[in-house]
DNA sequence: AAAGATGGTTGAATCGATTTACCTGGGAGA
DNA sequence: TCTCCCAGGTAAATCGATTCAACCATCTTT
């Protein structure tokens, strides 16, 4: 046991491997890249030296040769949203698989921050960057980024930008959900929270206002209320809107956690959602289900669209010359008990 | 605009900013360090010429010399767990906050994806490693782990490894819900959920033995089942405990998602925690007070946790030779509406 | 027997930074 | 005037791998 004794940190390197071996760095070098040029038994000899020294490999000195750190940077906004945290679970496992590392950071929706950890990853020598660009990132920048390092964007916005980008299916998803409450009889339906500046909230928004018109139902613009993505935020909203002359009588959400604070608000009023109110959420986060009534919600996949972004990354990397790719996730309605109350309102 | 248009990833170098700036690269890398040798005018220089070539700074190539990444490991079990989620934001957010970069991999409490993954981050080159270790990970093993690199553990369980770690304190919080339920006059609790492998979940079921005998209450061994984390191995676990001929009447949970699934076993059989049953669960997840009734839960700061496993990280970098740390998160009860009907049972 | 082919190995250059020891020109002190 | 010092700068070694051209025995081939 005169081993790992002293020397808090000693590095072995391929030097000492060859030494013991009694090959040259280069034949040490060869053999464990499974050089067909290496003999088997030599091969053999550097990896029992390997083995008795304890070498582990450094990845990091080889890729200043290889140009190849097989590290991936992934910038999100915010972990804590689970949405976002099994976005990051999928393209981790995905880049694990292929013995990709996976650098993880987040920008808070902050431009600035996102700036600095961009160029940080760059600093790191990542092979590519998945980037869910915060509000206003200039397309210009993006370009700029794109020519330094493969990109993939967590956002399908960026249609003049020649990127590939996974993202949901905001139209079809809101598309299916209008049509629901629709079918069952209501008219008066509202569209709640998110800002204007939320690029996502104006794909939803404008499918909302083609869905309605595509039944002739005429479009009420007190029933578009904008607001934070919060619980507070979408009871706010259903206060307000309850105390319209002519309140609405259904509710599409901008995303769950708001359609929650709408059935607080719709509760506060003596109503419950599913029986004198229909509602809608947006993105089937684990509550959804658990809530009092259940809620109807527009479900997409978050992990499948981790994984995906990790799979295009890979495939940029292996052929760069591709053409880009852009992956609309499906999304599909989950009906629950917030929407099962059928009426006929008069038209 | 005669710049970046052909070379999909040209290479500005240190050496190319030094031709720019007339000067030496050794001169050029003092300058960007803020060497105070080098005279301002020359500084300057240099300085415009970064700027003017778009030079980014290669990180990589220089840990080769300094030995150092600044990247720091983080091995967790799994993202999709929102208490591991919040736990990695609060790492990265410390982290970024003195230019470390996170790598992240998570193990599926699989042992041997572990040992492929440390060795990964190794060969990464990362200067130190946050793990939360998967069940019966060897103390030999991070004994040997801990002469390659720094290393925190995100678990208070290896009493005898002299490692940096954090933890929740499970002996406490189990001790106020369990005491909780008897000053509510509860006597037949139930300990649901878990596996025995699994360490905390031994700590916390001695914590609740230990509590009992201290209130002189009698420990009934059917009272306490085991059984997956998550909804479903609470339901089926509450099914059983009914059929006892002598059922309890309060539960305390390994988790919270057990103590969901308890509940809707209640429900199964006609019964309401908070009325005819007390209930608690553990972890606090954000669910917990959403539910009907909300659950009375322990809550630990995840977030905190991780914050504090970077920081340990951090301090272990600068001062090596420092002398360990353990640090135990406080947990504190939060009484919701699952246990607050109050009964008078006979001894 | 000379020339070529072949399989295995290696010396040396390279990647892009840091860092040490040395160099140089001019001003202060004797 | 001569020495010494000093501020400012640089050449070259270094970190730990990869990779290519060159080399060297053997073994064929003619």
């Amino acid at each position: 046991m005169t081993k790992s004794d002293r020397p808090r940190r000693q590095k072995v390197t391929l030097q000492h491997v060859a030494e013991a071996a009694r090959v040259s760095k280069a034949t040490a070098s060869l053999a464990l890249n499974n050089n067909p040029r290496i003999s088997e038994p030599t091969r053999q000899r550097v990896l029992e030296a390997v083995e008795a020294l304890g070498y582990v490999y450094n990845q990091r000195a080889a890729s200043l040769r290889t140009q190849r750190s097989f590290t991936i940077g992934l910038i999100i906004k915010d972990l804590s949203n689970p949405f976002n945290a099994e976005l990051t679970s999928g393209a981790e496992s995905q880049l694990a698989d292929h013995d990709y590392s996976l650098v993880l950071a987040t920008t808070d929706d902050d431009r600035g921050k996102q700036t600095r950890l961009i160029q940080t990853m760059l600093e790191r020598d990542v092979d590519g960057l998945i980037l869910a660009p915060t509000a206003s990132t200039p397309i210009a920048s993006l370009q700029r980024l794109m020519d330094h390092r493969p990109l993939v964007l967590l956002t399908p916005y960026y249609a003049d930008l020649a990127a590939d980008c996974v993202g949901m299916d905001d139209e079809n998803g809101t598309a299916r959900a209008v049509e629901h409450l629709i079918q069952q009889g209501r008219r008066r339906i509202a569209f709640v929270g998110g800002f204007d500046t939320d690029l996502t909230r104006q794909r939803r928004l404008d499918s909302y206002r083609d869905t309605l018109l595509r039944h002739d139902i005429a479009l009420d613009p007190a029933l578009c209320v904008a607001g934070p993505v919060s619980r507070r935020g979408g009871y706010d909203a259903m206060r307000r809107l309850l105390s319209l002359p002519a309140p609405p009588t259904a509710a599409y959400c901008y995303s769950d956690v708001i359609a929650f604070g709408v059935m607080l608000g719709l509760r506060a009023a003596g109503m419950e959602a599913g029986k004198d109110f229909a509602l809608i959420g947006f993105d089937d986060v684990p509550e959804a289900s658990l809530w009092h009534p259940s809620l109807t919600t527009v479900s997409n996949d978050p992990r499948g669209l981790g994984v995906n972004a990790a799979q295009l990354m890979l495939r940029r990397i292996s052929t760069p010359d591709a053409p880009i790719n852009r992956v609309i996730m499906p999304s599909r309605l989950i009906v629950r008990d917030s929407t099962t109350a059928p009426v006929k309102e008069p038209h």
